[in-house]
DNA sequence: TCAATTTTGCCCTAAAAGGATAAAATAAAT
DNA sequence: ATTTATTTTATCCTTTTAGGGCAAAATTGA
């Protein structure tokens, strides 16, 4: 398992791409998506879409990478137990439980 | 499984405290905590030790709650597949491994 | 050694997070 | 039925951070 910085950059390199070849494609300058792909800065997420596009991925797929690079960190910064994942699965689960059943559309 | 806010409301009953109590107690004033109970705002990262000493419950469980909690809505909130918990423990591992060793104190 | 590419150092702006006060709404108690 | 206590809502304000930008340095490699 790698990071979406180096997701990016693996993928960058296997299209054969430069850094600002790929920036141009989804709307990033060049000293922005080094960062990015070093993990020092985050990838907007209204990228993300416009990246799976350009390399030609499933968007679902993408997105959750994205999402659990970002959670992976924040649970590794801030010192989470392993079990934060199943406690946080099954809160989704509730949530999602919670407002299937019509009208309520909090959180 | 019920959200943060819920579970601190839930908790300050047992306790039978007021809003205005509590919030003296872990330095939030009452509109905001009661924007907190009902998950209209979120806790300060810096309030949770202190809540959980309130609460005499263990910090690191407290923490993980409020990290789920975040996690889960950000995940509903932006249509993640459940299997985005999974892949963020790998990468939580990933990390954790990759940190270890003596000296790389990257993310 | 020149040219392309990547990285770093700053700086800027817009958005969001966290917090505060006053006032309205609800609930409880007398 | 009115007080009184409690909770919620309406705004507003400040500080932080995310995302982005330019210029220059560093690295890679032809």
């Amino acid at each position: 398992m790698i990071s979406f910085g180096k997701f990016i950059k693996t993928e960058r390199e296997k299209k054969g791409w430069s850094q600002t070849e790929l920036g141009a494609l989804i709307k990033v300058n060049t000293p922005l998506l080094s960062r990015i792909e070093n993990d020092k800065k985050t990838l907007a997420f209204d990228k993300v879409k416009l990246l799976a596009d350009t390399f030609e991925m499933d968007y679902q797929q993408v997105k959750d990478l994205y999402f659990a690079d970002k959670t992976a960190k924040a649970a590794y910064k801030y010192k989470c137990s392993e079990n934060v994942f199943t406690v946080a699965e099954k809160q989704f689960e509730y949530i999602k439980a919670a407002n299937s059943i019509q009208g309520k559309l909090k959180f």
